[in-house]
DNA sequence: ATGCCTACCTGGGAGC
DNA sequence: TGCTCCCAGGTAGGCA
């Protein structure tokens, strides 16, 4: 493959800049795609320990175009239902160029993702979350992040996932906060964290140390349960700018019970669903269903308007 | 070790 | 119509 990249900044962590990005992946083969959360690399097939990695930031997307989509000018249609494919040229960052035509296109519209050319080194354990499991190779700049919740070494019943139960509990921190700790495990963003809250039942603000086993069990039960319905329907996008490797757009906004549904019954008690802040940005919960823990702090809710409550994105 | 804050960007929607 | 403000899918880094 060959790779061009049209904005400078999406190879800002490559000491050479995109110069250097460009010529270490210059007629190199793929020979894996590994994910970890927003983190993901392919390996190249010569020169075993070279890899190309993308954080795809809060925007990033890759999508794929086959050979005959590019020849026959840019697709005009949705390959499902006919209609248009999102406009999403403008955001188009970087491109690889591969033998047959096709290509692989990186398009990030914040501009919070990157594309950086580097080393996998071994390491022991996988790193965090690697327990129970091969010793596989990592880009060195993604050692810090441990294994995705959907990856098959935390599958229930596996070491992993039972190394991974019981660090989340020697933490001293809140369940959220751990969900999100990428240190702890990777894959859950804001958003499935909150949905799988709510379908365990648990309030973000509970202390980790004091969740019994079957808790932070039953806890990541549910945000992987999430996640995989999620994957069934294409993932989640409030807009058309977000899409699939195809250029599709996800449905699971439509499966969404709390998070940006503040104002809105509880699909399951009836409640109206609160956002309040947390960490900086927006947590939504329904206050019957996670009632706040009694050792924590009462949180500032938000001031809901619109009924629905949403300030962004078409829903 | 943990938490809190800011920074990095672009763009959409609400409200005036 | 056009301005200003607020918000957003994530993470790194600095400082308490």
């Amino acid at each position: 493959m060959h790779g061009d990249v049209l904005l400078e900044r999406s190879t800002r962590r490559q000491a050479g800049g995109s110069a250097e990005t460009v010529e270490r992946l210059a007629g190199q083969r793929v020979s894996a795609a590994v994910r970890r959360g927003k983190y993901l690399w392919l390996a190249f097939a010569e020169g075993r320990d070279e890899s190309l990695l993308v954080h795809l930031g809060m925007s990033g997307q890759l999508r794929f175009q086959g050979a005959d989509a590019i020849s026959g000018g840019p697709a005009a249609t949705h390959p499902a239902d006919g209609g248009p494919v999102p406009d999403t040229e403008s955001h188009l960052r970087a491109r690889l160029r591969f033998d047959d035509g096709s290509e692989l296109r990186f398009v990030d519209q914040r501009t919070f993702g990157y594309l950086l050319a580097t080393r996998l080194v071994p390491t022991p354990d996988g790193g965090p979350g690697g327990l129970g499991s091969p010793a596989p190779v990592l880009p060195a700049e993604v050692r810090h992040i441990a294994r995705d919740l959907l990856d098959p070494a935390l599958e229930p019943g596996t070491a992993g996932r039972a190394a991974l139960v019981a660090r989340i509990r020697t933490r001293r921190t809140t369940v959220k906060r751990a969900l999100l700790d990428q240190s702890l495990l990777s894959g859950v963003g804001n958003i499935y964290a909150d949905e799988g809250l709510w379908r365990a039942g648990v309030h973000f603000e509970r202390a980790t140390e004091a969740l019994t086993r079957r808790e932070v069990a039953r806890v990541l039960d549910a945000v992987a349960a999430v996640m995989r319905s999620s994957l069934e329907v294409g993932g989640t996008s409030f807009d058309a700018l977000y899409v699939n490797v195809n250029g599709r757009s996800g449905y699971f906004d439509r499966s969404l019970a709390v998070y940006g549904q503040a104002g809105r019954p509880c699909q399951r008690c009836g409640a109206i669903i609160v956002r309040e802040h947390f960490m900086s940005r927006s947590s939504y919960r329904c206050p019957r269903c996670q009632p706040v823990p009694r050792s924590s702090p009462r949180r500032r809710p938000v001031q809901v308007t619109g009924g629905a409550g949403r300030a962004f994105g078409t829903g």
